[in-house]
DNA sequence: AATTATCTCCCCAAAAATGGGGAGATAATT
DNA sequence: AATTATCTCCCCATTTTTGGGGAGATAATT
C-alpha cells in the first residue's frame, strides 16, 4: 500500500513542483492537492480518501498552516488522526515549537535539499519525527546565549493583543489619529488612547511609529 | 540545440522542483541554479556556459531579483544579453512595471500553474514577452480607474529626500523623538522639527507612523 | 549676479500622543 | 462566588507632533 499524501501550499507552482519530486518515491503517492487552509480543511471533512501525511506550508493567506493545525487537533486523549510535515521559508525556532507543540510531526525549511523532503516523508511514515538539518541548526544555534533576537520578528507577537487591539493597532499603522479612529469605530476618543496605551506598552515600543512598523512586518497593513 | 536556463531562487526546494517541471521540456535544459542574486552574478562573471534565459526570483536575501536586473543592466544602446523571466510570490503591478523598465521579459507569479512557466519559457525564447494570467489580471486592475496605487511603494521614493533628511528619516523610524534626534545630530530641536514637516510634505504621508513603514519598506531601519 | 537648494533656527498655536491613575459593565472561567 | 479578562470611559499633566509662517548662512548652478 502506497503512502498516501495531501500537499498544501498557495503556490500552486510549488505545490505542482513538489508533487513532481515526491512522485518519484514508487512507495508513495499524492492523492490531492490544497492551495489553503481552508481547501484543506474542506477536503478532510469531504467523503474522499484520506491521507496518510499532510505536508503543510505555514505562510498562506486566509488561514494559514498554525491555525490549521489547531482546527486538525484531536480530541483529547486520541492520536492525532494525521501525520503532519510543516513546511516555512523562514526556519524560525518559535514556529517550529509552535508546530511541534500543535502536533506536527517533522518541520522543513523550503530551503531545504530536495532528498530532505523525501527523508522526511520515510520517517514520519514510520512514526519518527523528522527535522531539517537548517531547522536543527537554527534550534541549536537559538540556544546559545547572547544570540540577540529581534523580538519584534517574532510571529507570535501579536497573538497577546485582543481582538479590539488588533483592530487599534491596525487603524494607527493606517496613520488614523485617535480621533478619528474613535469616529470609525463608534467609540470614545480616550478608549482609543487607552487602547494605544496598552499596545504600545505590550509590543514594548516606544512610540506609534514603532507600532506601524510592526503592524507592517505582520502584513497587518 | 536546447535552450540554456538558469534558475535563481533562494529555496533550494523550490529551485530543484523548478528544475523538474522544466526538465520535462525536451528542447530546454538547465545548466545551474543559483541562490541569491549575487550567485547568479558570480556565475555570469565566471567563464562557465552562458544561459539563454533566466529564471529569476524576486524576493531573495542579500541581492534581490530587481537590484540583480540593475546589475545585469546592458550597456547603453546595447540589448540585453540575457532574456529575463521574473518570479514572485505576489503580483505586485508596480514590482511588474519595474522589472519591464529593467528589461524583463516575463513575469510570473509563484501562484501559476506548471504550464504557464512553460508557456513563459518558449515565449521568451522567441523573443516575445510573457505575462501570466493572474499578472494580466492585476495590470488591468490597476488600470481601472479609482483604484488607489500605493505611491509608499515606489522604490525611487526616498530619492527626492535630501541626505540630512534620510538621516532624520531614519531617526525618526527607530523611535527617536525630536528632542532624542536634535542631541544625537548636535542641532537645534527646531530644526529636525522643520525636517520632519518637510519629509512628511515631500513623502505624502499623514504623520510619523507613515515615515516609519516607508523607511521599513526602504529598508532603512 | 541672480537663482536655487540645503541646512539651520526661530515664532506661534493647535492638535495629538504619552503616561499615570481610576472605574464601571460584561462575559467567561475557575 | 470569586477571579480574570476585555472593553469601555474618564481624570490629570506633560510631552510631542503637526502646520503655518519667516529667515539667515552656505554652497552650487545658471
Amino acid at each position: 500500500m502506497k503512502t498516501k499524501l495531501l500537499l498544501v501550499d498557495d503556490h500552486e507552482l510549488f505545490l505542482d513542483a513538489l508533487e513532481m519530486i515526491i512522485s518519484l518515491e514508487k512507495d508513495v503517492e499524492v492523492i490531492n492537492k490544497a492551495k489553503n487552509g481552508q481547501e484543506l480543511i474542506d477536503y478532510l471533512n469531504s467523503d474522499q480518501e484520506k491521507p496518510d501525511i499532510i505536508v503543510l506550508d505555514i505562510n498562506m493567506p486566509g488561514m494559514d498552516g498554525i491555525q490549521a493545525l489547531d482546527v486538525l487537533k484531536p480530541e483529547k486523549g486520541k492520536a492525532h488522526p494525521y501525520k503532519i510535515i510543516m513546511l516555512s521559508s523562514m526556519s524560525d525556532t518559535r514556529l517550529v515549537h509552535e508546530a511541534v507543540k500543535k502536533g506536527a510531526m517533522g518541520f522543513l525549511s523550503k530551503k531545504c535539499a530536495r532528498k530532505e523532503i523525501v527523508q522526511a516523508i520515510n520517517a514520519v511514515k514510520n512514526n519518527n519525527s523528522y527535522f531539517g538539518e537548517t531547522i536543527n541548526k537554527s534550534i541549536l544555534e537559538s540556544l546559545k546565549p547572547g544570540t540577540t533576537k529581534h523580538k519584534s520578528d517574532d510571529p507570535y507577537m501579536l497573538h497577546q493583543l485582543t481582538d479590539r487591539e488588533l483592530d487599534i493597532l491596525r487603524l494607527i499603522a493606517l496613520e488614523y489619529t485617535s480621533k478619528e479612529i474613535a469616529e470609525q469605530l463608534f467609540i470614545a476618543q480616550s478608549t482609543v488612547d487607552t487602547h494605544r496605551k496598552n499596545i504600545i506598552e505590550k509590543l514594548k515600543v516606544k512610540n506609534s511609529v514603532g507600532l506601524g512598523k510592526i503592524a507592517l512586518k505582520h502584513g497587518l497593513v
